[in-house]
DNA sequence: ATGTATGAAATCGTATACGATTCATCATGG
DNA sequence: CCATGATGAATCGTATACGATTTCATACAT
């Protein structure tokens, strides 16, 4: 109710939230391409709103990486050059390593059977070829599997680590050819794994090499070294 | 030159990060205690500033936890409770060990005998008993093992991790009695492992070890039970 | 023709002003 | 005496206005 109607109430989220909202769904659903600058007074304009909650929304923004901003210029979407996309694979294989680490053991036999049956789901998506619904389902997948994770911290720094792999996606590092059959592959191993309660560095382990594998095929394909970890 | 002076001049930073600057030293230097009340306007008179840029500041403490933001109430220093040092030990555990690791093998054989300086002035200030000092050269200590570290996310995150750390520090989760001797014993081996160019996993795992051990060295004597990883 | 200086336009940075919300206080009725 | 509602102060949220900085185009000198 009262999404968008009586205006005289109370939006309950804050117009800088909005801002916030807007611009990220923009980027990660890839409608701004990289470099795209964001202008202050244009967006406030487009939006109904002053420059003073976007400018706070493009601040934070920044402060997640996914724009760049240089004093007295103005702010441009973060570029994503093969550099920016290691990097950030790093540091997401590291993390989301850790927290289905920390969280393995806080699973539960639903969970379980939930996620298993998001890999088959991913399963048909291969064979159907839908691309879109495989990174969906996918990102469900993960989040089962770390979602337990009790340390809020390291949890923010993974969903941190995923907003900004999607907002990448959408630029077109989508698919490296045979590594979503793989991928899936991985997800039974480690579900398996995580069911048997094996050994949380086990789990970890495990976890960031999926990753790293997915980073490994990216960068296979486009013919540069992998610093391993 | 002109670092006060001519007002005219530009002072290079704005006046958004010098109200950052400076509520961010108070707060990891202790002169606001946990649950202080930073009210924006009272602020922004002191520094002869006016609220945007002090709102703007506070915005980015609270991204980086260091204050605790509500809605139409106002900011307060984020109290640190057991368990909210617990989870950041943790995860600067994940995140500085993977830093070590990568920047592990492009050490340099300086870094090496700095770092081996650093760890005998630790020696002297614990003979000495000069707690702040050794806080302080224990961070630059590790700021050289992580400082090579190639991806600057993880850089970031780690000195993220650090600032949080010094501000709880600061009130009083500064010691735990045997702990600093064991920790600058830790920090040879982990020297002469980085060294010997030794297997950055073993790296890892030594330079997370050494984190959590100083972690579980505090909730030992707090008598709680440490989730390990 | 090219490099440099000058000016204007675009954009950000901050101050001030006012509206909106929250919280505490106090009066009133049960 | 306690619960409840109204009233006011304190504080945040946002709009508007203006100054500061950067950038780009243009004209001039070499």
């Amino acid at each position: 109710m009262s999404t968008t109607a009586t205006p005289a109430r109370t939006e309950a989220r804050s117009k800088s939230e909005q801002a916030y909202e807007v611009l990220k769904d923009r980027i990660t659903g890839g409608d701004l391409v990289a470099g795209y600058r964001l202008v202050l007074s244009s967006i406030a304009e487009e939006l109904g709103f002053s420059v003073v909650p976007v400018r706070e929304a493009i601040r934070r923004l920044e402060a997640e990486g996914l724009v760049k901003f240089e004093r007295n210029v103005g702010a441009t979407v973060a570029g994503v050059d093969a550099t920016l996309y290691l990097h950030t694979m790093q540091t997401l294989s590291v993390i989301e390593g850790a927290a289905t680490a920390l969280a393995a053991p806080l699973i539960t036999a639903v969970d379980i059977d939930n996620a298993r049956r998001l890999n088959a789901e991913l399963r048909r998506c291969l064979e159907e070829f839908e691309p879109q619904r495989f990174t969906r389902i996918n990102n469900e997948l993960h989040a089962i599997l770390y979602g337990h994770c009790p340390n809020p911290h390291i949890l923010d720094l993974v969903h941190r680590g995923w907003n900004r792999l999607n907002a990448m996606r959408a630029s077109s590092f989508d698919l490296v050819p045979g590594r979503a059959r793989k991928s899936v592959e991985e997800h039974d191993q480690l579900i398996a794994l995580i069911e048997s309660r094996a050994d949380v560095h086990e789990i970890e382990m495990a976890a960031r090499a999926h990753r790293t594998a997915t980073l490994n095929a990216y960068m296979a394909q486009h013919q540069q070294p992998a610093s391993a970890i």
